[in-house]
DNA sequence: AGCACGCCGACT
DNA sequence: GTCGGCGTGCTC
């Protein structure tokens, strides 16, 4: 709107509008389609300022024409001008989609920054950050709304109409705002027809809007005062609103371990945020985003709006409306959040900033702590970056002076950390038979029970049995879409692939050799819980895992089972490691701390520091301590020694030496180019020949590969990839130029860009 | 992504 | 001569 303001205000003088070598002009993104902005012209009847739900402006969608069939697609108007025509051939605008803007002007930006820094055409940018619901218009309807005008009302003692004409026009002239054409036949008590007479005779104004079908229901909650600070807390509180009243973006990095209170110090940087009449988003990684923690922020404030990918889109779209009518104080929510239409942000909040799950993993690749800085720095806000582990990226921006590092060292209840012990699996004595769960495990696990504890297992891998394999000719089964092995879930009595969910029989017998004796190795989550049933027949054992909680819901009903102490053992892959917090629970085991150490990722070892801590933060939580039980082949591993400490800084300075000498981040920009085609020769050249590009650049940017990714061939692609390192982000765009330009591709073949890549697979 | 244009071979 | 095969390139 203060974009079309403007434009009237640099309107030229009317002789010169006259001439038509000036017209106002849409510049629009395509959402599909083309990339590159196109050029059409305004039809004038679309810029009375009586239809304002014609206007064309930045932030709506319109229907353009395009090529030589003019067949119709849908765009985004990113800019609306006066501009010179002459010599151009411009088509006319066809329709405009939307009666106000989508998108707000900085979101626009914002989408801009997003489509040059993932190399992600704006179009698609655009369509990836807007809710389907929101595009949709989800859980409204187009209803034609009915009044009397003034020139009829003015005179009816001289209209002759038959009685229940004459009734229907009285209800409608009496009703204090339109009427639909239900309502109206309701207060009338009479049918369609006499209405559709007045309709017939003129006598009746009718404007067609979109109105919300169920009006929306907000449950009420208890409502509690603020926690006292402890001296740190206040500090840090102290630090924020500093920030806050800067009007500067400035990142701060709130690095305060396990229950060290990091939420209360956000929720009253968040009353402070209130207070100034501005709203606050805070990002929570999916998995955390429960009834719990969205209802810490209900109890403290009045309006709460949350975004959540399990929404519908009705729901999701009433959320959006609300957000952008002004009407939330704070939102709560996953990854996309980061988009909501705040009127007037006053401070981002990230939690568990080093989660992965802030990464989107399909296109627009953005990541949303980087989207979340930028968008802060347009808005000139602070961002509060939470975690106790945080992200070596963000260590090392704290520790360079770039964020602000603030730090709370002590748990708000005084409660020490739980003691963390390794089994070190190599050590026969440990071993019991053939099972997953060592003689100390065991022991501790019975100590536990028999003390009325709760006890979380932790193994991170679902399933029954991971491979099954021949012993006499060792051939082992692979999925035949896949480059991975299929695993044995028995309770389905089937083999599956977990990358693309083919299923089948499981063999009694090697399907090469046709030996018997196949076997069924390795372990996952539905074997560990049959050891433990068949080991602890007397304890009640919930196992949590995708294929456990498919219904919905069935998480939350887990979970709430669990605190209500009708489960002694829960066991389940990394969806129970992370931020559920029950005083009950005084043993956490972790069946294989090495499962995510091997992996082909520079991460490797940051992953597993994250997943141990994590995981062993889950206890200690009450007044009667807590161990941790480590189980692993390498007890000396720095990434395992320092979990076991929670000692962070330990870790940082161990692997932070590594990253610089290999120069991987935070100490350079990465990218990751996959190219996939059905024909292995063929997406290998291409990747090829990418890479000879790439290096002809002269950018100073390293490219290493071509090489087969980890999962060599998924859905039947074969897969391969390059991986560029450079020395800035600037550095590694310029190093990316050649995908940018038009490249033939044989056909079958596709290639993708990650900039920032955290899925290395 | 779609869709017209155009340049070759098989047909009336 | 012309109908239609699909390879190529453009879309404001």
């Amino acid at each position: 709107m203060a974009q079309q303001q403007n434009l009237f205000d640099t309107t030229p003088p009317a002789w010169e509008l006259d001439d038509a070598e000036t017209k106002l002009v849409a510049r629009v993104v395509l959402s599909t389609g083309p990339t590159g902005e196109f050029d059409y012209l305004v039809p004038e009847n679309f810029a009375d300022e009586r239809r304002p739900e014609m206007l064309v402006e930045a932030g709506r969608r319109v229907q353009v024409p395009l090529g030589r069939g003019n067949r119709p697609v849908v765009a985004y108007c990113t800019q609306v001008g006066l501009e010179p025509v002459a010599g151009r051939r411009l088509k006319l605008l066809a329709a405009v989609l939307d009666t106000s803007p989508l998108l707000t002007p900085r979101m626009l930006e914002l989408g801009r920054w997003i489509a040059e820094y993932y190399l992600t055409p704006l179009g698609q940018v655009l369509e990836g950050i807007l809710p389907a619901g929101v595009r949709g218009k989800a859980g409204t309807r187009e209803t034609t709304l009915f009044s009397v005008p003034t020139r009829v009302s003015a005179n009816f003692t001289r209209l002759d109409l038959p009685e229940k004409q004459a009734k229907a026009l009285m209800v409608l002239a009496a009703s204090s705002k339109p009427l639909a054409m239900k309502q109206w036949m309701a207060r009338a008590e009479c049918t369609a027809a006499p209405i559709n007479a007045l309709r017939k005779k003129e006598l009746v104004e009718s404007r067609v809007e979109r109105i919300d079908t169920d009006p929306l229901l907000e449950e009420e909650v208890e409502r509690r005062a603020p926690h006292e600070l402890n001296t740190e807390q206040a500090a840090a509180l102290h630090t924020i609103a500093d920030a806050l009243e800067s009007r500067e973006q400035q990142t701060l990095l709130l690095h305060g371990v396990t229950g060290s209170g990091k939420t209360e110090v956000y929720i009253q940087a968040i009353e402070k945020v209130v207070s100034y009449g501005r709203q606050a988003i805070v990002l929570v990684p999916e998995i955390s985003l429960t009834p719990q923690t969205v209802g810490r922020f209900r109890e403290r404030f009045d309006n709460v709006a949350v975004l959540h990918s399990h929404q519908s889109d009705v729901e999701r779209h009433r959320q959006w409306k609300r957000i952008a009518a002004g009407g939330v104080q704070v939102v709560v929510g996953a990854r996309s959040a980061i988009f909501a239409p705040t009127p007037h942000l006053g401070l981002v909040v990230i939690d568990e900033e080093h989660e992965t799950s802030f990464k989107q993993d399909t296109a627009p690749r953005y990541h949303a702590r980087q989207v979340a800085i930028q968008r802060t720095k347009m808005d000139r806000v602070p961002l509060i970056l939470g975690s106790a582990t945080p992200s070596l990226e963000t260590w090392h921006a704290a520790k360079a002076g770039e964020y602000r590092l603030v730090t709370l060292e002590n748990r708000v209840s005084d409660l020490p950390l739980p003691t963390v012990r390794a089994v070190d699996l190599r050590d026969m004595d440990h071993r019991h038979n053939r099972g997953a769960i060592s003689r100390p495990l065991y022991q501790a696990m019975g100590v536990a029970l028999n003390d009325g504890g709760q006890v979380i297992l932790m193994l991170n891998r679902r399933g029954y049995s991971t491979h099954v394999q021949c012993p006499s000719c060792g051939f082992a089964l692979k999925c035949p879409q896949c480059d991975v092995s299929m695993v044995y879930h028995r309770a389905a009595n089937q083999v599956t692939c977990h990358w693309c969910d083919y299923t089948e029989l499981p063999p009694t017998y090697c399907p090469e050799c046709k030996d018997a004796n196949i076997r069924y190795g390795g372990l996952g989550t539905q074997k560990l819980e049959a050891e433990v049933r068949a080991r602890f027949p007397k304890a009640r054992v919930l196992r949590m895992d995708t294929d456990s909680m498919r219904r919905p819901g069935s998480h939350e009903q887990a979970l709430d089972s669990f605190r209500a102490g009708e489960v002694d053992i829960l066991l389940g892959t990394q969806m129970i490691a992370k931020g559920l917090d029950f005083p009950n629970v005084t043993l956490v085991g972790v069946i294989n701390a090495d499962t995510a150490l091997h992996w082909p990722d520079f991460r490797a070892s940051e992953r597993t520091f994250h997943l141990v801590t994590q995981v062993a933060g889950r206890t200690g939580r009450g007044d009667r301590g807590g161990r941790v039980l480590v189980q692993t082949l390498s007890p000396d591993h720095p990434a395992i020694v320092a979990a076991m400490q929670h000692n962070y800084r330990m870790f940082a300075d161990n692997e932070l030496p590594d990253r610089e000498m290999l120069g991987y981040p935070p100490f350079g920009r990465m990218a990751r180019v996959v190219v996939r085609g059905k024909n292995e020769e063929v997406a290998q050249a291409v990747a090829s020949g990418f890479a000879e590009q790439m290096q002809a650049t002269e950018s100073g940017g390293s490219v290493i590969g071509p090489a087969p990714c980890a999962i060599a061939k998924l859905r039947e692609y074969y897969r391969f990839h390059l991986l560029i390192k450079a020395g800035s982000i600037e550095q590694l765009h310029a190093t990316l130029a050649p995908l940018a330009g038009k490249l033939k591709l044989p056909d079958d073949v596709q290639w993708i860009a990650d900039i920032d890549p955290i899925d290395m697979m």
